[in-house]
This record gives C-alpha cells, sequence and structure tokens, in this order.
DNA sequence: TGTACATCAGTGAACGCGCGTTCACTGATGTAC
DNA sequence: TGTACATCAGTGAACGCGCGTTCACTGATGTAC
C-alpha cells in the first residue's frame, strides 16, 4: 500500500485540512496577520502543539491557501485564452472564469484580495509571483494575436498586467455584491463593459 | 486666546500627531488589525493610557489616519479635472497627481493601499466612501464631456470606477517600484500608457 | 500469519511575555474674580 | 495684577488573559522478519 493512501496519512491530511479550513473561515473577517496560531487548532479541534505537524508558523500556511486558491486557475485560464481568437469572447469568457472561481471558493478569493497587499510578506509574495505567471501566459497570448502586430514588449506587458488587475477588481467586486445581498449581474456587465472598453483600447492602439 | 492656541492643545496635538506617526512606521510592514495599542503608544513615548486620551481604539487611530490621506486630496481632484478638456493631458496630470501623492505621503499611500481590503471593517468603510466620493466627481466631468454624449449613467459609473481603481494600482505600483529602488519613469508610462489605451476605447465606446 | 520494534501525529502541562483596560493620581494649564 | 479653583493630558501600577513555543509523553499505525 502507497504511503499516500494508509490510515495514518489520511489522518494527518484530515488536520491540515480542518486547519486550511479553520483559518479561512477566520480571515472572512480579519486578516491573517491578527490571526493566532491557538486560535486556528482551537477552531480546527486540535491542539496548538499539532499546528507545528504542518506549518512552521500562519506565514506558511497562508503561502499553503495561495497555492490552494490559483494553482488549479493556470489550466483554467489557458483554456480560456486558447478558445477563441474572438477577443469579445475571450473577455466575457474571463468574466465567467473569475464569476465561477469566486462562487466556488469565495472564502479563498477574499484571502487573496485581502492579503495580496496584506501585512505578510511571505503571502504577499507568493501571490505576486502567481500574478505574474498569468500575466506572462495572458501577454504571450496577446502577442501572438494579429492585432498585436506592430507592439513592443512594453506594451504588451502593459496591457496584460491590466487585465490581471482587473481580473482581481472584479473578483473583488463580486465579493462586495454577495455582502450586499445582490446578484452579480451589474458586476459582471460592468466588467464585460470595461474589458470592451480595453479592447477597443487596444484595437485602435495606439491612436 | 482661542482654546486652540493654548500650551495645553498644542501639547495635545503634538501626542495625537506622535500617535499617528507611530502607527504609520509601524504600518510599512504590518497590517493594521495585527497593530497593538500598546506597542503604538511606547513608539510615541507615551503611556498606553494617554492614547485613550485621542483614540477609542485602533480603528478609529487608521480611520483619522484615512481622513488624512484623502481628504486634502478632493480639491486637488477637482482642480486636475477642470484643468482642461483634453483627455490625454487630463490622464497625464491624473498620474502626476498620484505620484506626487506618493511622493509627499508613501507611509499613508502604502497604508490605503493595505487596509482598502483589509481586515478591520471601519477603516475599509472609511476608505470605500473616500473612493466612492472621488468616482463620483470623475463621473459628473466625464458626463459633461461632449465624447460621453449617448452614454448611459450606467456606462459613466463603469468608467469612472475603472479609473478610480487604475489609480489606486498606480500608487501601488509606485510603491512597488520605491521598494525595488527603481526610479518610476516606467511606471507613469505604463500608467499613461493604460489611460490613454482607456481613453481610445471611450472615444471609440461603443464601437 | 504473528510478533517485536520503529515511527510519528497529536496530547497536555508549563513557561515567560505583552496585551487591552481600569483606576486613582499628578501637576501644568486655563479661568473667574 | 494676583489668587484660588477647575480642568484635563498624561502617569504608573495593577488586573486577568491569551499568546507562541518547549517538552516529555502516548498510543495507533507502519514495517521488518
Amino acid at each position: 500500500m502507497s504511503p499516500n493512501t494508509g490510515v495514518r496519512e489520511a489522518q494527518r491530511r484530515r488536520t491540515r485540512r480542518a486547519l486550511l479550513d479553520a483559518a479561512l473561515s477566520q480571515l472572512e473577517e480579519r486578516s491573517l496577520g491578527s490571526l493566532g496560531l491557538r486560535e486556528v487548532a482551537r477552531a480546527a479541534g486540535v491542539t496548538p502543539t499539532a499546528f507545528y505537524r504542518h506549518f512552521h508558523d500562519m506565514g506558511e500556511l497562508g503561502a499553503a491557501l495561495v497555492e490552494e486558491a490559483l494553482a488549479s486557475l493556470h489550466e483554467t485560464v489557458r483554456d480560456v485564452l486558447a478558445e477563441t481568437g474572438d477577443a469579445a469572447r475571450r473577455g466575457d469568457a474571463a468574466v465567467r472564469l473569475v464569476a465561477e472561481l469566486v462562487r466556488s471558493r469565495p472564502a479563498h478569493v477574499r484571502f487573496l484580495v485581502r492579503e495580496r497587499h496584506g501585512g505578510v510578506k511571505a503571502v504577499r509574495e507568493a501571490i505576486d509571483g502567481q500574478l505574474d505567471a498569468f500575466a506572462d501566459e495572458i501577454g504571450a497570448t496577446l502577442a501572438a494575436d494579429p492585432v498585436s502586430a506592430g507592439w513592443g514588449a512594453d506594451d504588451v506587458t502593459m496591457l496584460s498586467r491590466l487585465l490581471v488587475d482587473h481580473m482581481f477588481m472584479t473578483a473583488s467586486a463580486c465579493l462586495a455584491a454577495s455582502l450586499r445581498g445582490e446578484d452579480w449581474s451589474a458586476v459582471t456587465r460592468t466588467a464585460r463593459g470595461q474589458l470592451r472598453l480595453i479592447h477597443l483600447g487596444r484595437v485602435h492602439w495606439p491612436g
């Protein structure tokens, strides 16, 4: 039997999950920097000491949450980018992707939005690293578009960073709408409009 | 003699300033939620008890920092918006305004970026309120532009929120460049490019 | 298959420490006459 | 101007509490023979 399917390993994973979930749940209203190790252990139903079997400190737990939230997304993003050359439909697909991520993992997304510029360096850097990777993937696809003929590398970078930041803005707006008890139709309409406006600018660049 | 020029009042103001400055300095690397009242009082050179003469808790101190950072900016923004109808030059002026704010109050801006989605509700709400006000001011000006003929209120809102968020992005990028020891020429060039692209989209809206 | 030993996730007690808040206080500043 | 009283920003001691980290431990799971 593989060590990864043993009873011991399964229990270990269950505890780790409980710690991550306990942290996520507290992080809805607070920031990682103000969250205590004992607090998380208590909510997870284990002793503070058990925490150390899984993470060296809260920063490491935060980095694990970043991984969990975004690692699986790269593939999805690549699919969306490869989908079609029609930029308007690609924009709609991107908005749908963001909305789906927020719907499926609201606590993770809240965490990302909060800690992207938050007080824990290790987590900021983990998020930045992932966003750089997304920007590069988007940039590579944009550069291959016929409409980018004559664009410099700087121009492509400018646009892909704008698009990544826009995805973040949209995710944040979805969460805010949820808090207000609204559905997301207004948010996604606005986001699609903004992407369309950006796309129009791209087509007519440099004016 | 006015009570506001008395020796006692002057001393009171000095202590309040020392508390705000001490907090700002700690907030470069940490978030408000993880910052302790005693820590701030110690750095300000007063006893913990003195803190209560000025703020009920750290959230109230945070709200005071938001006020300090943004209140004086409304007038400046109005000036920039009134400056000229030439949107390209208005974009350049906006970028200059943001860069100047970051240069003159880097710690305040870092605080705003960090706490905009941070863990302290009172501060989030104070920042949101100020940003809504900026978006309204920008929206009013945009709506008056000839190029906005035929735009719906929703469209104008969409655009002004995009621009406010862009100002935040730019401020954050300036801070990141400072940390890396770079000057801001690349950042402001990117920001101007993004605004120009958005402006192009606006001119050709709705395509 | 059965047995004897190794591993290691989680326990529970203990530690020193800084936290937020309270309280009665001090003494310089302000005010009324 | 001088005096007597009021105000109030800041003090310093005290409190109970939860924190992060350490340690020797337990007992179920895994492994070697």
